[in-house]
DNA sequence: AGTAGATCTCGGCCGC
DNA sequence: TGCGGCCGAGATCTAC
């Protein structure tokens, strides 16, 4: 499930192979997909006759900027941005397909079509949902520690809750949650609130280290997630808490516990997180 | 207003 | 081989 280190990832390979390119066309097989504008021809019409002139990122969107509009693309779960031959065979997972001048083509895949696209008036899509109520980048200065003991200062959430609310922090999804937590030796069910000065600046140098070495390690592959060349992640190999239930923790041979945390499956380690 | 929890989008995968 | 149930990101809803 690409988080921000994934989508980093596949924005750095995906710059390469597309920009530049020309959409001569635009094919839609999972309408639910495009979210605006609400009109599929509306969306191949903005779409149509744009060149891409850079990538970006803005927590787990994937940015598309063109000549007059933007391409704001949520992966979700499972989607997956590759370039083929026009002609070849693509599978029954491609929703999205975007021709380009020359015979190639960017596909989007999703297995799951959880996957969402909004199309805007270039400049305009920061003021437009969803990119509107996004909260800092986790690697800018805004994402402060001032800022961050503010947010965990004023709300009775549990700190997991808060870590997955995208408004505070832009980016982090479950795995990097939980291996913030474990990094920063705190219990996932702590009051966001009960957190010392202390711990605050524990857990967000932590949470810029855990997601900065993701992005270095190219993201994390558990089941399906492939970069826009097909490549694997390779973060899961430094995974401390994520997918370890049952496993002895690294550092104090305790089993990880999985449980049900914030409506999210949660791993921990019940003796180094307290 | 803030918060928790349910609902919804889906199909692979698990256990029976 | 079939099938019900589970999982999950996050927007959106309801309820308190």
């Amino acid at each position: 499930m690409p988080e921000l280190p994934e989508v980093e990832t596949i924005k750095r390979t995906l710059e390469s192979l597309v920009t530049g390119k020309t959409i001569t066309g635009v094919s839609v097989h999972w309408p639910k997909i495009v979210q605006y504008p609400k009109d599929l021809e509306e969306f191949k019409r903005l779409l149509t006759g744009q060149r891409i002139r850079r990538m970006g990122r803005r927590g787990k969107f994937l940015l598309f900027y063109m000549d007059e509009v933007t391409l704001v693309s949520h992966l979700r779960m499972e989607g997956k941005y590759g370039i083929f031959p026009e002609n070849s065979p693509a599978d029954k997972h491609t929703h999205v397909v975007f021709s380009f001048a020359g015979g190639m083509e960017l596909r989007y895949r999703d297995v799951r079509k959880f996957g969402t696209m909004h199309v805007f008036e270039a400049g305009t899509e920061e003021s437009r949902l969803p990119l509107s109520k996004l909260g800092p980048e986790p690697f800018s200065g805004d994402f402060s520690l001032s800022y961050f003991a503010e947010k965990l200062g004023k709300t009775k959430r549990i700190i997991k809750s808060v870590l997955l609310d995208q408004t505070v922090v832009a980016g982090i999804g479950n795995i990097y949650a939980d291996e913030s937590l474990y990094r920063a030796g705190i219990h996932p069910e702590r009051p966001a609130q009960s957190l010392t000065k202390k711990e605050i600046t524990t857990l967000h140098r932590e949470i810029i280290a855990t997601l900065g070495e993701a992005v270095e390690m190219g993201g994390t592959t558990i089941r399906s997630y492939v970069n826009s060349m097909g490549e694997i992640g390779m973060f899961q190999l430094n995974l401390n808490a994520y997918g370890r239930e049952g496993q002895a923790c690294k550092c104090c041979g305790s089993p990880i516990e999985k449980r049900k945390i914030a409506g999210r499956g949660t791993h921990f380690c019940p003796q180094c997180q307290v």
